[in-house]
RNA sequence: GCUCACAUAGCUCAGAUGGUAGAGCACAUCCUUGGUAAGGAUGAGGUCAUCGGUUCAAAUCCGAUUGUGAGCUCCA
């Protein structure tokens, strides 16, 4: 009998008949391990315990706790209900696919018999709960693809059908457990009986393919852990991103809100939102004069045929809004582009005066598909801190590092970390093969040269250029689309931007189009999620609220409040005739930095008693110290 | 835009099977002057998203519209 050489991760080789299964590996190293592992990875492949091993070479046993483990659970397991609701639901519903991701799986099936509401779960996830208890066996059988083709056509299966003829695969392979059988490549768990905590969580349509083209299927959304600890754990991550909604926090906290009789995706700023977001402006404004850009401001509409030139019309007309006045049309700005062209072409440039870096916050209007609209995350009204540099050819590597370092700046101010994306030609795009290859090598050598380490998303780009992306982290590992540097080779192209070069001749100089923290209004919701609401000092549209303890001290409070003002400190005084109690529960619930305590004794020694949003309390200190204290916190902190 | 669901007081939500609405919080008035997360009493608030249909009768059933949510597709 011929034998295989197995090494294990720990360096220790086992010789074992050929045709041994990872199981029979693990059983040999003790009867837990085999157990407990679910799959195996076999060289680079990924292998199911049931897998014979014919040949010799590395075997690391995948036991439930490895990080690979999940995706292969979640994906039994979307197995699992795909199952259950075949048993249930029979012929009425075909089957699709059914992968995992992030937070758990889902599986697509079509039906034009049944809907399934959420009151389905309940039978669905107990359907599947018997299926555990049975322990069914999971086995896995190769066929070619004729025949797997007729199985899955006897079965009614034309999703599955027209997967595997698309495969073009000469041999499939398919797993079976029960009577349910699915075309799928694998790795599975051995057993049902292994899927221990799975939870249905909702039922949303999706595409066929993801093409719009094709057919709604019912997609049912589920999530599986391998035990009962980590799924806790997720409803608890679930319960604090519900906390941190900045939907729900926008309300709480009175900054902005929507109204259907406005139009959706049209936000309105409350005073404190808006104060919010003028500190944020006033922020941006100051850091962009610090690097070199100017502030300019163009128009909210402009003519048609401007729009005509600059590509926008062929490229961008469903997403704009337009209006016509005396015979005219105009177009109102999606983007502010146009203007900055303006600005540069009203005289003529020399080499000396590049770069121009013209800086815009810009608000925009964009028809955006009313279902994908979102609180402040995506909206039809939107503030971007926008700006384009035209620059020489050869500027265009150190401005893009610029950009870069400025990004990587802001984020660190807000508390953010990020990572990078390259988005090459779409499909629907403007501009010669040359310049888009010269633009993305340009992008390309930027990020290589700083070290930064990315991804690449082929066929991203904006219809004009290429672009970098840059996806900020918030304190809940989610990510966020924020800045973007893009090149553009076409619109100076197309406005005809010339500068004179030291050789007395014209020449066409380059724009790079960027956003540092893309639109204000995103940007805004994104921070709340990120700090629960909790600005910090600087940003907080109230730091502080003056609280008397009785009416003895109101006309004190009312001159701490004044002189705090005249400081520059953004504050209330609270002198409603409450407790002190419950002014300090309101205060600290709309989550205002500090609450200054003034009762009897603070006013005699003309203090104030400070109290932190978390609790703590500080010693009484005079109206002085308590501006110095908040200067250097606002100092610290950005 | 597509699929499914939802829309009752400022907010959070009750209101089987059709018979013109209720709570808590918030708000107002009064009492209370109370030291670090809710003092008490009284009161005012709703064409049940909008428009149409079915019915003797619609918050409730049906349709359209608008808006919202979860996704898909798209995106700052």
């Amino acid at each position: 009998m011929a034998t295989v050489k197995i090494e294990l991760p720990d360096g220790s080789v086992r010789e074992v008949e050929a045709g041994s299964t990872p199981y029979d590996v693990a059983l040999g190293i003790g009867e837990g391990l085999a157990r407990q592992a679910i799959a195996a990875r076999f060289d680079d492949q990924l292998l199911d315990m049931s897998t014979p091993l014919e040949n010799s070479g590395k075997l690391a046993l995948i036991t439930q706790n490895a990080p690979e483990a999940l995706a292969i659970l979640r994906h039994s397991c979307a197995h699992l209900m795909a199952q259950a609701v075949k048993e249930l639901y029979g012929a009425d519903v075909q089957v699709t696919i059914g992968p995992s991701i992030d937070n758990g799986f889902y599986y697509d099936f079509f039906s034009d018999k049944k809907t399934f509401v959420p009151e389905d779960f309940a039978d669905i996830e107990k359907k599947m709960a018997e299926l555990v208890k049975a322990d069914l066996p999971i086995t896995r059988e190769e066929m070619t693809s004729a025949e797997a083709i007729e199985l899955f056509r006897s079965m009614g299966e034309n999703y599955k059908v027209e997967l595997i003829e698309d495969l073009g695969e000469t041999n499939v392979s398919l797993y079976r457990q029960g009577d349910f059988v699915d075309l799928c490549r694998g790795p599975h768990i051995p057993r049902t009986g292994i899927l221990k905590a799975f939870k249905l969580t909702s039922v949303a349509g999706a595409y066929w393919r993801g093409d719009e083209k094709n057919a709604m299927l019912q997609r049912l959304y589920a999530t599986a852990f391998a035990d009962k600890k980590q799924f806790r754990a997720h409803l608890a991550r679930l319960e604090e991103a519900k906390k941190r909604d900045h939907r729900k926090l926008g309300r709480e906290l009175d900054l902005f809100s929507f109204s259907e009789e406005a139009g959706a995706g049209l936000v309105i700023w409350h005073p404190k939102g808006a104060l919010l977001r003028t500190i944020i402006e006033d922020f941006e404004r100051k850091e962009h004069l610090k690097r070199g850009y100017d502030i300019v401001m163009g128009p909210q509409i402009l003519k048609t045929e401007l729009w005509k030139t600059s590509g926008h019309y062929e490229n961008y007309r469903e997403n704009m809004y337009f209006t016509e006045i005396d015979e005219q049309g105009y177009g109102i700005k999606p983007m502010n582009c146009l203007a900055h062209m303006l600005i540069y072409k009203t005289k003529l440039r020399s080499y000396r005066d590049l770069p121009q870096r013209y800086f815009e916050l810009g608000m925009v209007h964009r028809h955006e598909k009313s279902g994908v609209l979102h609180g402040l995350l995506r909206v039809r009204g939107f503030t971007q801190d926008d700006a384009h540099i035209i620059c020489r050819p050869d500027q265009i590597d150190a401005e893009v590092k610029g950009v870069m370092q400025f990004v990587q700046d802001v984020a660190g101010i807000f508390g953010f970390e990020y990572c990078m994306e390259l988005s090459t030609r779409p499909e629907k795009s403007i501009g010669s093969d040359a310049d888009w290859a010269r633009a993305t090598s340009a992008l390309k050598s930027a990020l290589d040269d700083v070290g930064q380490p990315y991804e690449v998303n082929e066929g991203d780009g904006a219809f004009y250029g290429p672009k970098i992306d840059v996806k900020l982290k918030d304190a809940l590992d989610r990510e966020w689309q924020c800045a973007t540097i893009q090149c553009d080779f076409t619109l100076p192209e197309r406005f005809d931007l010339t500068y004179v070069g030291a050789d007395g001749e014209k020449h066409r100089p380059v724009m790079l189009h960027r956003v540092i923290v893309g639109s204000i209004e995103r940007f805004i919701g994104v921070l709340i999620e990120h700090y629960a609401g909790n600005f910090p000092l600087w940003l907080s549209p109230v730091q502080a609220v003056v609280v008397n303890v009785t009416d003895n001290q109101a006309e004190y409070v009312r001159k701490v409040e004044s002189r705090l003002r005249e400081a520059g400190i953004r504050v209330q005084s609270d002198l409603r005739n409450e407790k002190l109690g419950f002014k300090i529960r309101e205060a600290q619930m709309s989550k205002i930095p500090y609450m200054l305590v003034v009762g009897d004794r603070e006013m005699e020694e003309e203090k104030l008693a400070p109290r932190f949003r978390d609790g703590k309390s500080l010693d009484p200190m005079t109206v002085d110290e308590f501006i110095r204290f908040v200067a250097d916190e606002v100092e610290r902190f950005h």
